[in-house]
DNA sequence: TATTAACTATACTGATGAGTCTAGTTTATA
DNA sequence: TATAAACTAGACTCATCAGTATAGTTAATA
């Protein structure tokens, strides 16, 4: 299904260039974060990617095609990882550093574009957004379940329902400054005031769940 | 600056027909919040609206237009109203109904729609943002924040921050529901997991900001 | 070195769509 | 009733753009 440049294939004539597909891809992935599917012509593509058009459709079969493989490659790189959650760090400290950690993600400039653009081609075809979710948000969400657990067994929570309670703290991680950066609001909240608003929201938490 | 059908001005002619402007209106709104900006063609709204594309013209001066238009309109219709907070129900009662109503509107075909065309077409009108901004999410949040400050004057909550606190619910609310909806995700919750997140939501609130 | 396929450059096709133009028709007001 | 402007129908311009075709060039392998 995939052709991969470096495969091992025996093949004759010249071998198509990595180099120029890495290329390729980087141009697309800008041009559509940037403009959308849309507004983005396979012509500039080419250009942007110093690479003649031919090419282009030599090594993508499509505009489609191009677009879900660049989706693809920018919902791998979402992810907090295991060993961020150390144990031994206070809860209050530790949920204080998830809770800022997640909420830069959500406002950098890249995970913004991402999720304008697929909220939008979303409709279109149903498998990214999947995607995205299973990459993103979903895993998020189990991964503070996993850890919420643990503390809870540790008795220094009280949670009856992990997985709620990991929604309801990324989500209310959220919170205005997420939705201004999406529509583009020009009051948005500054970054002292996300801040604080962050830090509430883990006091809120934990006067919620602290153990009795 | 704004070209009103039912104008008092004693014009020579015919008269622009406002029930034509309304089929337009209706026609364009539809095909905009299903198909996108440029997914629309001005040939198709006129065809829907039953006009001749010529008449489309002459009551908006260009695409753009009509869609500035037709997203204005759509950012009215998203109110809580605020007899609706009564203060006789008990407050855990009132912030369950407020939940249930916020969450079924978030939900909605409409609201889901009018969503991912704004994150799309933010980008290049931010106006369009500001103005779903203040009609929509910032007028509920303060809304909210009104009567949390009237309970808590009443002793039956302890909140430090009513507009926080308000954000804290209100975005806490959305859940994964929402991003599921809006992402065209497959595996989204049912209707019965919905309620039970939103109940469990006022639970998680009402127990972090019971007075002691 | 012969072959083969990836490459470049560029012209082309065919479709779509925003906005204009024309010529004739309808419906108000003066 | 004359006039002026809103209407209809539909052809037309002009630009954009996905995808293809062509002819020649380059860089690999057998």
């Amino acid at each position: 299904m995939e052709m991969n440049a470096s495969a091992p294939v025996a093949a004759r004539g010249r071998p198509k260039s990595s180099k120029k597909r890495k290329q390729i891809f980087k141009a697309a992935v800008d041009l559509f974060l940037e403009n959308g599917f849309d507004g983005t012509s396979m012509d500039e593509v080419a250009i942007r990617a110093g690479v003649s058009k031919q090419t282009v459709y030599s090594h993508f079969k499509s505009k489609e095609d191009l677009f879900t493989h660049c989706i693809c490659e920018k919902c791998v790189s979402y992810e907090l990882s295991e060993e961020f959650l150390d144990m031994e760090v206070p809860v209050a400290q530790m949920l204080r550093n998830i809770g800022h950690k997640f909420s830069n993600l959500l406002l950098s400039e890249e995970a913004i574009r991402i999720k304008r653009l697929l909220c939008f081609s979303a409709e279109q075809s149903p498998q990214l957004g999947e995607m995205f979710y299973q990459a993103g948000p979903r895993h998020m969400i189990d991964l503070l379940a996993v850890y919420l657990e643990k503390q809870t067994a540790l008795g220094r929570l009280s949670i009856p329902d992990y997985r709620t309670a990991a929604c309801q703290f990324l989500y209310m991680i959220h919170g205005e400054a997420h939705f201004c950066e999406l529509m583009n609001v020009a009051s948005r909240p500054g970054k002292k005031e996300i801040e604080r608003y962050v830090d509430d929201c883990v006091d809120m938490f934990l006067r919620a769940h602290r153990p009795d």
